[in-house]
RNA sequence: GCCGAAGUGGCGGAACUGGCAGACGCACACGACUCAAAAUCGUGCGGGCUUUGCCCAUGCGGGUUCGAUUCCCGCCUUCGGCACCA
């Protein structure tokens, strides 16, 4: 048995802090030498790559790779470290990891770079990237290096364009000539999804319609599935898919055909959701692009007009681009034909109108004035009549003197049979009476549209496709994959696409017929190279297949993904599609890619986003300089909680800073019992306060391993979890302080030891130098999570408070988990709590167990 | 306009299931150490008052409750998303 408190250990502490006072032996927390040092070693160790091993279970951890720009800023950092923080914390608790890191390598900035200042983009990508890893190398990421990819790499991008094949195969790739988003300044068409309040989103500038031959894939025939699986994403937060909900956009309505009454073989299709005005139509309005506008208006005298009014529209859309399209004036024009209403003959004339957009529903629309503020808007400018045909409860209106449509449900009027019927019921009558006369039914329209692929650029992976003259448009074959973006190339930026002016690139032979042939000279979008990155980092090298079934049955779904809001629609879109798609081909098992979804907030400074214009960008790398990586890391996940915006504070790092200096003095002397000298001197330090201290600091040790496990593992709140862990470091110090002869080595040993497995994910640097100053060999990073022990935290005594009507009014100590009876009279043994209630008619009296007395009385 | 989130000290934030509002940190003030400063350690720190205590206080106004930062209703402000979607 060893005696408790021995004194000799702690006087070895006392003379050490004596020593240090004197200045000597003393070494400063010095993150710029402990920081590369360890991160040389970690490497060489190796010991953050992933096995697959069924035997334990796995995690995937990732974030959201970025572009490699050359630099790193803030917001990387942030993404990183709460990753990094998850991974480390998970592999001490037990879990096979994989971590890794890749490149979103092609893009425009490469090439505008190209074309500015003469570099090859491919150079400058690699160099970029180089950079890049360095910067995020000297911030102690765990990743496993061992599974980098870069998306412009032949080894990566063949495997794109297998998916492309894959797609087009399966019928979900097509190629067809439509109104697009055109950037003028980007010289590329945009997908709806990256197009921002009219805006592109990548340089801000207004968009243009251009009518062009792209690419699409078909991702509407996955809308039902995108929406509907949203259900399952238990853990990605609420915004993230009300936003994905409201971008498919799904509304149930119906399908009405309306024959021309001059043409009655032609007839025109719409699309309502509001089946039951269909007695008010007074109109008919085509998209200036529908197709049979051609053959309706052949023979009727208004040909010239229509040409003079599309090109009124046209001019109207290239100046009037941008936002508040709603306010544009809306302009209309008579095809001189007539729709015929199949519910009651009436025969409406047909106008063409640039409100009606062609790729919504049929880009015809059934004008009904009464009922539709656009339809209103529309109707009193061309002077059509409004015909009123749901009154509104208690109301009676008329069409000529309506100010504004009427929207909402009511009853049906001058609506034949169905006159008295409540709107919503009659919609079900309509749809059922349009399918009995064969010329509609219930119908679901998509706000979503196909994605635009097609990218009028050099830098990116090359569409897979070549145009024969005999055979037509051909597929390349999966073994001549990849098709080779050509390096060596001169961009001048003036001729687009670029690759179309690159003949040795272009000129290829028919896989058909083997005769002349040219290629396809777009490229792809982006996005598609990152819609299947998770799924590559599994099977890095594999030169076979894209990745191996196998493996990727072992990891996926991603368990956690982590990455900003901006790509609530975008790429999380775009993967969760994709993975749809490799789902239905039988070659992953999961239906959704990313299990867990964290969007971290942006940083800010001084309020405002950190901008050069503003001059209030703080750089990782600065921070890494000045205070090291560590300091940095714990800043940043200490300021807020990862969701939220984080404003940076310079005071607030020098904070985090000093607290880890206090750490540090803590463990820099070393092990405590290194067995010199007697013990300190009864009086020498202050406070004694007996055994009290003892129980304060193990309780304080397991309190904080149980939070600090909690706040990680359930609620990724690393910042409540960073200021536990600086309570215990504050108990600690009190203990120092307190425990005069009492001091336990053996306690203080255990507090310290239990301090650094706790900053081991938050500051990986300094934990594992403090670790091994405390003795021992092997990695911080590979020691199990410290286990609490609930027993310790069972504590005999609780106070509780006492209020009067449901103010506090005074304290009771009581045993814990005492029963109502014991509670109300250690109340009343209150002084002040007795004077209270002293005369006064006690009408209840509420109590919770550990907590509270409340004593409710007549005022 | 529609959809969504958030409003708590001088500041960042905490309060997990309705139970002591303001943990932890920053800033500030004071004290110790020092010739002095820095660093460090300690103490205090929402506002008010007639200060053993009392009152007010979580954007504003109501409500439910013994008790509301937390639940409900109405409003205000800020931020984000969508924007002729028939």
């Amino acid at each position: 048995m060893v005696p408790r408190n021995i004194s000799v250990p702690s006087r070895a502490v006392f003379l050490y802090l004596k020593r240090r006072a004197g200045g000597w032996l003393k070494v400063d927390y010095n993150p710029r030498e402990i920081e590369p040092r360890w991160q040389k070693k970690w490497e060489e160790e190796g010991f953050y790559s992933a096995v697959s091993e069924a035997s334990i279970p796995k995690y995937y951890v990732l974030e959201m790779f970025p572009y490699p720009s050359g630099k790193l800023h803030m917001g990387h950092m942030r993404v990183y470290s709460i990753g990094d923080v998850l991974a480390r914390f998970l592999r001490m608790r037990g879990y096979n990891i994989i971590h890794p890191m890749g490149w979103d390598a092609f893009g425009m900035p490469a090439e505008n770079a190209a074309i500015e200042n003469r570099v090859n983009p491919a150079r400058w990508t690699e160099q970029n990237i180089k950079q890049m890893k360095t910067q995020q190398r000297r911030l102690g990421l765990s990743y496993d290096w061992s599974r980098e990819v870069s998306t412009a790499s032949p080894e990566y991008y063949r495997w794109t364009q297998w998916l492309f094949l894959l797609l087009y195969r399966r019928g979900l790739a097509y190629k067809k000539k439509a109104s697009v988003n055109w950037c003028p300044t980007c010289q590329t068409v945009l997908a709806n999804e990256q197009v921002e309040g009219g805006c592109c989103w990548r340089c801000g500038t207004g968009v243009e319609s251009r009518q062009l031959d792209q690419w699409f894939l078909k991702i509407t025939d996955y809308a039902e599935r995108l929406l509907n699986d949203l259900a399952q994403l238990e853990d990605w937060p609420e915004k993230v898919k009300i936003m994905q909900e409201n971008w498919i956009g799904r509304s149930e309505g119906a399908e009405v055909v309306f024959p021309v009454q001059e043409l009655p073989e032609l007839k025109l299709t719409t699309f309502t959701t509001r089946p039951d005005t269909l007695y008010g139509v007074t109109f008919m309005a085509l998209a200036p692009e529908h197709p049979l506008l051609d053959q309706l208006v052949k023979g009727t005298g208004y040909e010239q007009k229509l040409a003079g009014f599309l090109e009124q529209v046209r001019k109207e859309e290239r100046e009037g681009a941008g936002p508040a399209a709603e306010d544009a004036p809306k302009l209309g024009l008579f095809t001189g034909r007539h729709a015929v209403n199949p519910i009651n003959g009436e025969a409406v004339p047909i106008l063409v109108s640039n409100y009606v957009v062609m790729e919504y529903g049929t880009g015809a629309v059934m004008g009904v004035p009464a009922h539709d503020q656009r339809d209103f808007m529309f109707a009193r400018r061309h002077q059509l009549p409004v015909k009123v045909v749901i009154q509104p409860p208690g109301e009676r209106l008329q069409g000529e003197t309506l100010r504004e449509a009427y929207e909402g449900p009511g009853v049906m009027d001058h609506s034949g049979p169905y006159d008295g019927l409540q709107s919503e019921l009659g919609k079900r009558q309509i749809i059922g009476r349009l399918r009995e006369l064969g010329v509609g039914g219930a119908d679901i329209s998509y706000r979503l549209r196909d994605w635009l692929i097609s990218r009028q650029r050099y830098w990116g992976a090359p569409i897979p496709m070549v145009y024969c003259k005999g055979c037509g448009m051909v597929p390349v074959p999966e073994e001549q994959l990849p098709v080779r973006l050509p390096e060596e190339i001169e961009l001048s930026g003036e001729r687009m696409p670029p690759l179309s002016h690159y003949e040795s690139f272009m000129e290829t032979r028919c896989p058909q017929c083997g005769g002349k042939a040219r290629r396809e000279a777009d490229t792809m979008d982006t996005f598609i190279c990152s819609s299947w990155y998770f799924l590559r980092f599994i099977s890095p090298r594999l030169t076979e297949r894209p990745f191996d079934q196998k493996e990727a049955d072992y990891w996926m779904p991603v368990d956690q993904y982590i990455g900003g809001i901006e790509h609530a629609v975008l790429h999380l879109l775009y993967a969760r599609f994709i993975t749809k798609v490799l789902y239905d081909a039988g070659l992953v098992k999961v239906q959704e890619p990313f299990k867990r979804l964290l969007a971290q907030g942006m940083v800010n400074k001084d309020g405002a986003k950190m901008s050069k214009s503003r001059g209030n960008v703080v750089t990782p790398d600065e921070i890494v300089e000045r205070y090291g990586a560590d300091t940095g890391r714990l800043f940043i996940l200490f300021a807020a909680p990862p969701e939220r915006d984080l404003d940076w504070s310079d005071q607030g790092v020098e904070g985090s800073y000093r607290f880890l200096k206090r750490v540090w003095r803590l463990v820099e002397p070393g092990p405590v019992d290194d067995g010199t000298g007697a013990g300190p001197g009864v009086g020498e330090i202050e406070g004694n306060r007996g055994d009290d201290v003892e129980r304060i600091l193990t309780r304080s040790i397991h309190g904080t391993i149980k939070k600090v496990t909690q706040d990680i593992e359930e609620r990724f709140n690393f910042n409540t979890a960073i200021s536990a862990i600086m309570e215990l470091v504050n108990d600690i110090y009190a203990y120092r302080r307190q425990a005069g002869d009492r001091f336990s080595d053996s306690l203080y040993r255990e507090a310290l030891t239990t301090t650094v497995l706790l900053l081991a994910p938050f500051v990986p640097h300094l934990a594992e130098e403090a670790w091994r100053r405390l003795g021992h060999r092997e990695s911080v990073h590979l020691q199990p999570w410290p286990e609490y022990r609930e027993e310790v935290l069972q504590v005999e005594q609780v106070e509780i408070v006492v209020q009067v009507n449901g103010k506090v009014r005074g304290r009771a100590r009581v045993p814990a988990g005492s029963g109502e009876q014991d509670l109300i009279e250690a109340a009343l043994k209150n002084r002040r709590i007795s004077d209270l209630l002293k005369g006064k008619q006690v009408i209840k009296k509420i109590t919770v167990p550990d907590r509270l007395v409340n004593f409710v009385i007549r005022p």
